[in-house]
DNA sequence: TAGATTGTTAATCGATTAACAATC
DNA sequence: TAGATTGTTAATCGATTAACAATC
């Protein structure tokens, strides 16, 4: 597994991550094969790219038939990491940080939402359907208790490299970051940066062109 | 203006946001002067990387100092597009349209929220601040009226296509789609892709590592 | 068998980095 | 003037595409 890892770009992994999606919707409504042909037509890339990318996954497909849908998202879900579940908490219980912890997607995809904290005590004790916001005091307990290995930052710019410290500190291995802060974290650790600002400015720069 | 934008591929547009978003906030702290290896340093690239994306916008630092922060602003938010404003609507009151709606950072960079839709009949008419949730089939008079650029995708991924059929119809230029459903648009249009459960699943794929 | 589609090699294309002369 | 930093050219590196033999 980690031979296959190591031959996957950030760029096919990018890839990766919409063949699943992609082949997930197709498997719900009961499709068996794809061919590379069909796969490219759908995310807009080339028959070439697909067939490559998936050659990279020590997963075979058959001549005139194409990739078989259920195993190939099997392999999808192993090389990308999602067998296993990720125990995640939410830090900042303002619009965002709601917004997550009641999407039904993520427990789908294997991220179990533990808890939600925040440090406005009027926000403390509060509840959000099956959940009561937590002060960010309980954040180490809570993560050792549950082995929680994502973070998610929800909180404003300037409170974000405080509460990643609070979050690598507390035993967190991986950070979802949705302030537009540039965090920093330390070695070992990984981070992921998610500002959905970038794609409205990106909207605006395409619309201009 | 044109000419500059065709020099630029989506990779260094990528990188051209950060910029401004980096530089807005040392802009913010006070600082002048940026060179380019600080503004490598800052982001995570090398300064080679940096100029050479610079060297793109018609602009030039001084040797010695490096780029001045306020003039390099501004060219970024004009190369962006960012110097005009983007009446916008969102489609789907749910937890994260509602966040969206909510969320200060979009007026502030250019971006109008003139309505929120949604074709559930027990949340028309529910206010939200100072907006009121309006049924969808108000869209086309809304966009029409304020001059709408862009509509944001805020609803599930089975309703994604309707949505967004409707929105270019009503006359909408660019869509923002949170689903994760892979709509089609008419040519000329624009469409950007911002589905945050890939993010969380690249942070599954790099926690395997 | 004939035709279609994979898997893989090689070619092309583009992005990143290195290096250094020009400049302040 | 000496040293630092830009701007730019050329080299390297990696990703995408084309092409086609192998296979079903």
């Amino acid at each position: 597994m980690t031979e296959i890892k190591e031959k996957i770009s950030s760029c096919i992994m990018e890839r990766l991550e919409r063949y699943y999606l992609y082949i997930q919707r197709l498997s719900e409504q009961g499709q068996v094969w794809i061919s590379s042909q069909e796969l490219a037509e759908g995310l807009n890339l080339t028959s070439s790219t697909v067939r490559q990318d998936i050659s990279h996954l020590n997963f075979s497909g058959i001549s005139k038939r194409g990739y078989e849908l259920v195993k190939l998202r099997q392999t999808l879900r192993s090389v990308l990491g999602l067998d296993t579940r990720y125990a995640t908490v939410i830090v900042g219980a303002g619009n965002f940080g709601r917004a997550l912890l009641l999407h039904d997607d993520f427990r789908e995809k294997g991220f179990d939402i533990k808890a939600i904290f925040d440090n406005n005590p009027k926000l403390i004790g509060k509840r959000i359907e099956s959940y009561y916001i937590q002060s960010i005091d309980k954040l180490t307990a809570v993560v050792k208790k549950n082995n929680v290995r994502i973070g998610v930052i929800a909180v404003p710019a300037k409170a974000a490299q405080e509460v990643a410290d609070k979050l690598t500190a507390a035993g967190v291995n991986g950070i979802l970051n949705l302030s537009t802060a540039n965090v920093q974290i330390p070695q070992g650790k990984v981070i992921v940066n998610s500002h959905i600002i970038l794609d409205f400015i990106q909207l605006a720069f395409y619309l201009n062109e």
